[in-house]
DNA sequence: CCAGTAACTTGCATAATGCAAGTTACTGGT
DNA sequence: ACCAGTAACTTGCATTATGCAAGTTACTGG
């Protein structure tokens, strides 16, 4: 079935899931920044069925997440490595491994992010490269950004992700729409 | 089709996607952090078909993410308002809008997240909140943590996140299995 | 030269999804 | 009291994706 619009969406996250939004995609660049980078590698570590795999990877690939590589010519093997793009897609999965652990490992965490000096586990938080400041303060919000549509301005304006004030900065509102 | 088994895995990430991997749970969660809460809203802003958002709905309900509550007695009626593990999941939500916006606005983002008092955009970067240092750095790593079992000790110990020495804190590797 | 294996691809039954239409239970106007 | 309008769903059916088993191609090692 046609997976509905999602890429015509304006919205940055529903774009992400156009590129990684099925089923296995996430596991797999998680296992692809763990390391892996074969067929066979990939199948074992998901269970996944090849035929699903063969497809998930080039989706991948044609997602510009991963690179297939030729390492053998005779006979022909490929390895999937990860780009630029499929790398920088690390803190969406620190996020989930942080988000992950909190609340669905009674049992204690099994996969743990560690700080190599200390040997202590990290404790991820988003915080602003220039501020400096924890992104949980209420002192964020979202808003519209220089590209966003009619629509999508009039949806943000309606937000309650922080104050709802309206902003120098977040300009774009010209009429309500939705 | 059984999406397989993603529960029993042990990492955070398979269970993650347990709760919200499905097509338009992420996507609603997205509007329930906007302030949306109630059916019709949900639908308006998503384009997604009612029956969908039903079972959307439910499954996030089931997941903990969202509590449904009944507003209106005569008639019955429902909002949808986030948990508090449905209000944590902004982080992922940031990581992602981050991300998107980074790889897939060609045109410029039209979602921002803004520092309130500045009135500029907000660059969201993980850091540890210990030492403070970006979890970018090489100095990072991932370890099986208390709860690891062999096969996910075994995986995590050939990982190439960091450095892969072997650390103090991420014992559990007893034989290798994978 | 033949068995064994890595890395896929193909086919088919089955299960999930999207859409349109139907249902239930009000509210507001006359 | 009656009828249109609307919110919030639910049902049914055609379409599409998924998982599994089996097949294919191309080596490697003895």
């Amino acid at each position: 079935m046609r997976h509905k619009n999602l890429g015509k969406m304006q919205c940055p996250i529903a774009r992400s899931l156009e590129r990684v939004g099925e089923w296995w995609s996430i596991l797999i660049i998680r296992d692809a920044l763990h390391g892996l980078t074969r067929f066979d590698q990939f199948q074992e570590s998901l269970g996944i069925a090849p035929n699903m795999l063969t497809r998930r990877l080039a989706a991948l690939v044609k997602a510009g997440m991963l690179e297939r590589r030729r390492y053998s010519d005779r006979p022909p093997r490929y390895e999937y490595v990860l780009t630029e793009r499929g790398r920088d897609f690390r803190s969406v999965i620190i996020a989930m491994t942080a988000w992950g652990n909190r609340h669905f490992a009674p049992e204690g965490a099994s996969v743990l992010l560690l700080n190599a000096r200390t040997g202590k586990p990290a404790d991820p938080v988003f915080v602003d490269r220039n501020s400096k400041r924890p992104l949980a303060d209420t002192e964020f919000l979202v808003a519209p950004g220089p590209a966003a549509s009619d629509r999508t301005a009039a949806k943000l304006a309606a937000s309650d992700w922080g104050a709802s004030r309206r902003l120098p900065a977040a300009r774009g509102i010209r009429k309500s729409t939705a």
